[in-house]
DNA sequence: GTAGGGTTAG
């Protein structure tokens, strides 16, 4: 039967075409339809022909045009859609609609209003509207809570709720969640245990909401314990309470505990999200789990989940990390939909692999697609500048940051410039630099210079580097350990126990050094000098055996790397014990023949063990790659792709 | 009408 249809008058003379015949009533449908379409330039059919182009202000429009009435559900439709596309102005022209309606006063539409400035970020407005609203609510005072904690604004999400409950309101499960969300950013655990015992107090902390969020505070303050006892007691869990537990475990590094929380999470038929993968591939980046990882991603292709930035981002940069740049390259070119994140994370691998070509090619592709860099891009570009002592391209690249892209370098860009110059010779420069710095150079600006000085065999700039080093940052090993290394290629003995005997006599403590390599999902772990590895006897065998043979090549060793004033050849036996030489005989024992091995280090190669390693992939004809705490070395066939630089 | 989980850099 056909509904009876009456002429809506009202629209007839603003529109530019016969009006089709609508019921009444079915206005706001009509209107509610165009609204749906997405937000501007689509065209809405009635009766397919004939079509107007409209907007969800154009409806408005329309409304006032007519002298008719916008309802409640209209706003709100209006409402959501500007929020959802971040509309801020739309928003605003919506707002002062509403307050011109007889719907001026009515609360839920305010909270809504109130969430969509929140929500885009118009923290302002939304306060300017909140102190307007004499009848303030519950969902009031959360949506303001929200938008501060959503935007990072911590401390006046958490001053909030002591003021709402003055006001003699109670928390519900939305408000406690963003107040703990708030409290995961904070100085510390105390605001997150108060809420804590609120939502204990109102028996809240068996929703998932909160119970997740719980979950989350506590890893963010490392308290894994506390984190546990509440996951374990949430009566019903979902992938994101999972999510907080294995990112908490992944912020730590600990890749194995977050893989057999993923695991558990599969035995229990929890889905894995984008935020499982990408904890859990950096957790394996961090603890130099390949196999594991690679099991991951097998694990997420299988399961059909698309390859997004979300995720790959992460995937890209464990590939990376764990020595395959061209796995990471692989995924980067695989992915869906790159970001900014996905181009910076490409350039810091081919950055920290020494391809400086290959960074300053996809630098310039980024830019041709119109992705705009920001200054996390210029770093990686800038220290790929440095590591492959490309001194005038770095320069040039600097100075396009701040002019071209106004971005104000900070410290880290200045350090990479201090790198960059000093790497290249360029001392006195660099030093210049740091003087004419608008900024008072921070200890990491004169480590570089430190590090410089090292490589050149400046004693004199080194000790006064090292001197403004030790008065920012007098606890750190490092720069004490460089300066006595360059005592020490000096022949200048009486320094260096000079610097020993400063570094005992302030605590300050040498970190041992270690190097790891992975097994067949296992990593062992190697200490200088290391005596307490099973297979130590074949290890030392090994190294006598390969030791011999690049010898014979023309190895020299360089024992200008030990620091202990002792004669040549206990010289000689120190540096044989160095946990990378052990570390790669033991893979050399325990790796098919061909193989490419990867070494991990916690402090920088030292210079004889990078020219032993060299020699050492030409006697075994491996590719051996070594990370050290700033990139990574491929050693093949008798040479580095550092080339002795870095 | 209001809510919780991820990534590069340092």
């Amino acid at each position: 039967m056909a509904k009876p249809a009456v002429e809506f008058h009202g629209l007839a003379h603003v529109l530019p075409f016969p009006l089709p015949r609508f019921q009444k009533k079915n206005i706001a449908a009509m209107l509610l339809a165009v609204l749906a379409s997405p937000y501007k330039t689509r065209t809405f059919s009635a009766r397919a022909r004939p079509t107007i182009p409209t907007s969800g202000l154009h409806v408005l429009d329309l409304i006032d045009r007519a002298s008719l009435e916008a309802d409640p559900t209209l706003y709100d439709k209006l409402l959501k859609k500007c929020t959802h596309l971040g509309k801020i102005k739309e928003g605003r022209a919506v707002h002062s609609h509403i307050l011109r309606s007889k719907f001026r006063d009515d609360l839920v539409i305010h909270n809504t209003i109130l969430h969509m400035y929140a929500k885009c970020g118009a923290l302002d407005d939304a306060r300017k509207l909140f102190d307007e609203i004499s009848s303030r609510d519950v969902v009031t005072w959360t949506a303001l809570v929200a938008g501060y904690s959503q935007n990072g604004r911590t401390e006046d999400a958490l001053l909030l709720f002591p003021q709402m409950l003055r006001v003699g309101l109670q928390p519900n499960q939305f408000t406690l969640s963003s107040l703990l969300k708030a409290s995961g950013a904070g100085p510390n655990h105390r605001h997150g245990q108060h809420v804590h015992a609120f939502s204990f107090k109102y028996a809240y902390d068996s929703n998932v909401y909160v119970g997740s969020a719980l979950v989350d505070m506590y890893a963010r303050f490392d308290l894994m314990d506390d984190a546990h006892l509440v996951f374990d007691g949430l009566v019903s869990k979902n992938e994101v309470s999972w999510n907080a537990l294995i990112a908490g475990h992944a912020r730590k590094g600990e890749g194995v505990h977050s893989l057999s929380l993923f695991r558990e999470m599969l035995r229990e038929e929890f889905k894995p999200t984008q935020f499982t993968y990408s904890s859990v591939f950096s957790a394996c980046a961090s603890s130099g789990s390949l196999e594991q990882g690679k099991w991951v991603h097998a694990h997420m292709t299988k399961s059909g989940c698309k390859l997004v930035a979300f995720a790959g981002n992460t995937l890209l940069d464990m590939y990376a990390k764990s020595g395959s740049i061209q796995d990471a390259k692989n995924v980067f070119d695989r992915l869906v939909k790159r970001d900014v994140v996905s181009w910076n994370s490409m350039l810091k691998g081919y950055s920290q692999h020494g391809l400086g070509k290959e960074t300053l090619q996809c630098f310039e592709e980024m830019l041709r697609i119109g992705t705009e860099p920001n200054d996390v891009t210029f770093l990686g570009v800038l220290s790929a500048c440095s590591h492959a002592g490309l001194l005038d391209e770095g320069q040039y690249y600097f100075e396009l940051m701040k002019k071209k892209y106004m971005i104000e370098p900070h410290v880290a860009h200045y350090v990479t410039i201090v790198d960059l110059l000093g790497r290249a010779g360029l001392l006195d420069r660099a030093l210049k630099f740091i003087r004419d710095l608008p900024t008072e150079p921070t200890a990491a600006v004169w480590k570089a210079l430190l590090g410089a000085s090292r490589m050149h065999k400046n004693v004199e700039l080194g000790a006064y580097a090292a001197e403004r080093v030790f008065e920012l940052d007098p606890y750190d090993s490092g720069p004490h350990v460089l300066l006595s290394n360059i005592y020490a290629s000096a022949r200048r003995w009486g320094d260096v126990s000079k610097v020993r005997k400063m570094m005992k006599d302030s605590g300050v403590k040498k970190e041992p050094a270690c190097s790891w390599v992975e097994i067949e999902n296992t990593v062992h772990m190697f200490m200088s000098n290391d005596d307490a590895h099973l297979q130590r006897d074949e290890i030392h065998v090994k190294w006598v055996e390969i030791s011999g043979k690049i010898k014979e090549m023309g190895y020299v060793p360089d024992t200008s790397h030990v620091l202990l004033f002792v004669d040549e050849h206990e010289r000689e036996v120190k540096l044989q014990y160095h946990s990378e030489k052990l570390a790669l005989a033991f893979a050399l024992l325990n790796t098919p023949p061909g193989s490419t091995i990867l070494i991990k280090k916690n402090i920088r190669v030292c210079g004889d063990c990078h020219s032993a390693i060299k020699f050492a992939s030409k006697v075994v004809d491996r590719e051996i790659i070594v990370r050290d705490t700033n990139r990574f070395h491929h050693f093949r066939d008798g040479s580095c792709s550092c080339g002795d630089y870095w």
